[in-house]
RNA sequence: GGGCGUUUAGCUCAGUUGGUUAGAGCGUUGCGUUCACAUCGCAGAGGUCACAAGUUCGAAUCUUGUAACGCCCACCA
């Protein structure tokens, strides 16, 4: 009967299986009761700050690729906190902007001409309020260690005093002005946009070829996929080293159909080659239209409505989209002859990433912040910046590169953080708030005067924009320090974010950062890749290829969806894998049962540890090795080899081996050895459990409890980050030789339908290895009773 | 058109500064369950390291070129 004892744990001290459920669900309570990730205040050491992006509360389509990227950052929190730092970790959310407008409008389908503005802004804070709590649950549930008690909204009042000190801050420095410009827009939702909110699209398009009457007597062909555009043509170009068209040097052109004439002009710039090497200019068509435009100072005609429509500029065709235009005109063309050809082309075009509508010019007056005259600067301040990985450094670049023009934050929108400005409609002078009265609302408060100090006139509006989504965002490096009252926090230490955001996101922090306080904005940056579908494509709510991020917690747990997410390394995309997901349960098994061993054993430990041998200096030097190589890899972000690391230590030497090595001593007389070998069971077991806490929170906090040496320590999370262990010296060089005859022994009976469990009386070995210091070990453990 | 990344076992991926027979997991095949673990253990089979040329005593690793895939940017008269 005692010897059953020994060997059995009752089911309340210890159960034979893990309950992630039941357990998970314990230890969030239990954190959450312990305020455990709120930042300290009083605390001396160290701090580390974490400028996690604030996702779009209009995530309602949350998956895999969310939960991989956060929870990629998470490990690295999760290791510089148990590392000693004071981390300030709070979560924000980005509510303003056409993000959620869009949003809203998709989900209840919205006439914006039947709603009013306050209407419209209530669905939005109602749809904020629940994007956040369905984000709080999600986080929550995948043990993302944030400090809720800290979070922050983009809109809310800090965040807005923020945003428009910035922006009253840029004015002051001359760097932020409105003027009226041919700018980007989107002529669904209305508003002027910046370069980074366009993507690019291929579609099927028309080659035009269009008959122009010339000043020479001459039928000119022009090609052009824009017929539309034709009567807001102001010029011809060709190159002037064009022999074709020598005569029409200082000529004029014909607009087909609407019967006006243009000037002929030349410039370098017209490829002969292409088309026909006569190209028409109207304002404004494309990037080159706009180019011309302004170089040649040529007159303006707006074509085209801020909601997309022709003005009466297009004569029959007022009024008419875009789309229908094109269609209506190239018809008309062809019914009088005067449609030359046309040629199927594949054009690409640039769409409005909210919305996938073709963008426009439209003359419009905006707000712009000064950036294209600086690239210079904001590479060198890119290059200040540590990228994990290096190489996503590349889009940064080719990104400040390519930009061509100045940041257009203003918006003609309702939902966002408004502009603190009042503008006298008289003289067009800006009336700015005292800084110490931010934040404001122009729309509901008084302007700070009520007569315009330039020209006395009463007419005094508030500025009617609001901002653009990043204009704010781009604050949070220098908002976070305000949530706590902590100048010294800045810049941040680490910002993680996908790859995506680069050119948004990042560029724009780097920008605000540099132009206020000529500042890097961050000191790393940490780029995670995008999750992808088990085909590999990536996952998107459009395609439905994704299984709902609640689900997947309910259905394997917290701590095996963060293991699949240390399986791409950093920067790299991830395929959804439900085996992977697998995988991360059965390091949770593994854990459990190898603690449940040792546990088994440890009921009745005699205490009086001794008599320690290679198997034990064995395995606390390959522990040592095993902290270093994790150490070193979460210092530079890489998870992933941390993982593996980790991982071939426990499961190869530790479950696989050293478990094997001192089963016969935990079963043997000698209490001494018996002892020394569940102490080092126990010591490496500890510190594996602290090597796995950053990416399985979880399960390691649970068996940590049975474990921890300082009983008074709460949690596995704020404990101390493993060291080297200092151990008896042994000479364990040989050591190898040893498990390589142990292997020999288990491959021999394996290949003679042995089992392992089996003794043999005699064995002939193979390997090479000193009998005399291993006899003991290589026989107990492969059941040897004697060598020959 | 320019840039970056990827290409290694049926699948998903490791492979450090070039160095013996290229590794893991999954899958597959065989064997094995009273004695922590069947959500298991052990063992085996399986690779011209995308292709070509070069450097070298030696190349998955370095150089050059080619191809496929992915992403970013530009061009789109």
């Amino acid at each position: 009967m005692e010897n059953q004892d020994k060997n059995t744990l009752s089911e309340d001290f210890f159960p034979k299986s893990y309950d992630f459920k039941i357990n998970e669900e314990k230890w969030r309570c239990d954190w959450s009761e312990k305020k455990l990730y709120e930042f300290n205040y009083n605390d001396k050491k160290p701090t580390f700050v974490v400028d996690t992006p604030p996702p779009y509360v209009s995530a309602d389509h949350l998956h895999a690729g969310h939960i991989m990227s956060y929870t990629q950052a998470e490990f690295i929190v999760r290791y510089k906190r148990m590392r000693g730092y004071n981390v300030f970790y709070p979560m924000g959310f980005d509510d303003n902007g056409l993000p959620t407008e869009r949003f809203v409008e998709k989900k209840y389908k919205i006439d914006k001409s039947k709603i009013t503005k306050s209407e419209f802004i209530e669905l939005c804070l109602k749809e904020t309020e629940k994007g956040i709590e369905t984000y709080r649950n999600l986080w929550n549930s995948l043990g993302i260690s944030v400090d809720w008690s800290k979070t922050y909204s983009t809109i809310a009042p800090l965040p807005t005093k923020i945003s428009q000190w910035s922006i009253l801050d840029l004015y002051k420095k001359g760097l932020l002005y409105k003027k009226e410009l041919p700018i980007l827009w989107c002529p669904f939702c209305g508003t002027a946009l910046s370069q980074s909110d366009l993507e690019t699209k291929e579609r099927d398009s028309k080659m035009n070829y269009i008959k122009f009457n010339l000043s020479n007597g001459e039928v000119g062909i022009i090609a052009t996929t824009r017929p539309e555009m034709l009567p807001a043509c102001v010029a011809v170009y060709f190159n002037p080293t064009d022999e074709r068209y020598q005569s029409l040097i200082n000529g004029e052109a014909t607009v087909p159909l609407f019967d006006f004439n243009v000037p002929i002009k030349t410039s370098e710039a017209v490829d002969k080659e292409k088309g026909t090497g006569l190209m028409m200019v109207c304002t404004w068509g494309d990037q080159e239209d706009l180019e011309k435009w302004r170089l040649d100072n040529l007159p303006t005609k707006n074509l085209i409505t801020e909601d997309g429509k022709i003005t009466e500029l297009g004569g029959k065709y007022q009024g008419m989209n875009i789309e229908d235009a094109r269609k209506a005109i190239i018809t008309d063309l062809a019914d009088m002859g005067i449609l030359e050809k046309q040629e199927s082309i594949i054009q690409s075009v640039n769409i409005h990433e909210r919305c996938d509508t073709p963008v426009e010019f439209v003359l419009s007056k905006q707000w712009f912040i000064k950036i294209t005259d600086n690239k210079e600067k904001w590479l060198e301040m890119g290059k200040k910046i540590n990228w994990f990985p290096a190489h996503m450094y590349n889009n940064y670049e080719i990104w400040v590169d390519s930009l061509k023009w100045d940041w257009c934050i203003s918006r003609q929108r309702y939902y966002g953080v408004p502009f603190p400005f009042w503008i006298c409609q008289d003289c067009g002078e800006v009336i700015l708030p005292d800084e110490k009265d931010l934040p404001v609302n122009p729309f509901e408060q008084e302007s700070p005067v009520s007569i315009c100090p330039k020209c006395a006139s009463k007419n005094i509006e508030p500025e009617k924009d609001v901002m653009d989504t990043w204009a704010t965002s781009s604050c949070t490096p220098f908002l976070l320090r305000e949530i706590v009252g902590r100048p010294e926090l800045f810049p941040v230490d680490v910002r993680p974010n996908a790859h995506e955001i680069i050119r948004t996101w990042d560029f724009y922090s780097v920008v605000k950062s540099t132009l206020h306080f000529d500042s890097i904005p961050f000191k790393n940056l940490m780029i995670s890749g995008h999750g992808l579908d088990e085909q590999g494509k990536k996952i998107s709510k459009r395609l439905g290829n994704y299984t709902p991020s609640d689900k997947l917690v309910d259905e394997y747990g917290a701590d095996a969806i963060r293991y699949w997410a240390t399986g791409a390394g950093l920067g790299q995309n991830l395929r959804f894998n439900p085996k992977e997901i697998k995988k991360g349960k059965q390091i949770s098994t593994k854990l459990w049962n190898v603690a449940r061993f040792i546990m088994m054993y440890s009921q009745n430990d005699s205490g009086i540890a001794s008599k320690y041998e290679t198997a034990d200096k064995w395995i606390v030097e390959k522990l040592n090795e095993t902290v270093e190589e994790a150490t070193k890899h979460f210092e530079s972000y890489e998870y992933a080899k941390a993982k593996m690391a980790i991982e071939e230590f426990f499961m190869s030497k530790f479950a696989d081996y050293y478990v094997e090595f001192v089963k016969y001593r935990l079963n043997g007389e000698d209490l001494a050895s018996k002892s020394a070998s569940l102490a080092v069971l126990k010591k490496v077991f500890v510190n594996i459990l602290k090597l796995y806490a950053p990416i399985v929170p979880f399960i390691t906090e649970e068996l940590y409890q049975y474990f921890k040496e300082d009983k008074e320590e709460k949690t596995i999370h704020t404990s101390k980050w493993p060291e080297k262990i200092a151990f008896e010296e042994i000479d364990i060089s040989d050591f190898n030789d040893a498990i390589s005859a142990i292997d020999e022994i288990r491959k021999y009976k394996s290949e003679n339908q042995i089992s392992l469990g089996a003794e043999i009386d005699e064995y002939k070995l193979n390997t090479k290895v000193n009998l005399e210091k291993y006899k003991l070990l290589i026989g107990k453990v492969g059941k040897v009773n004697k060598f020959i």
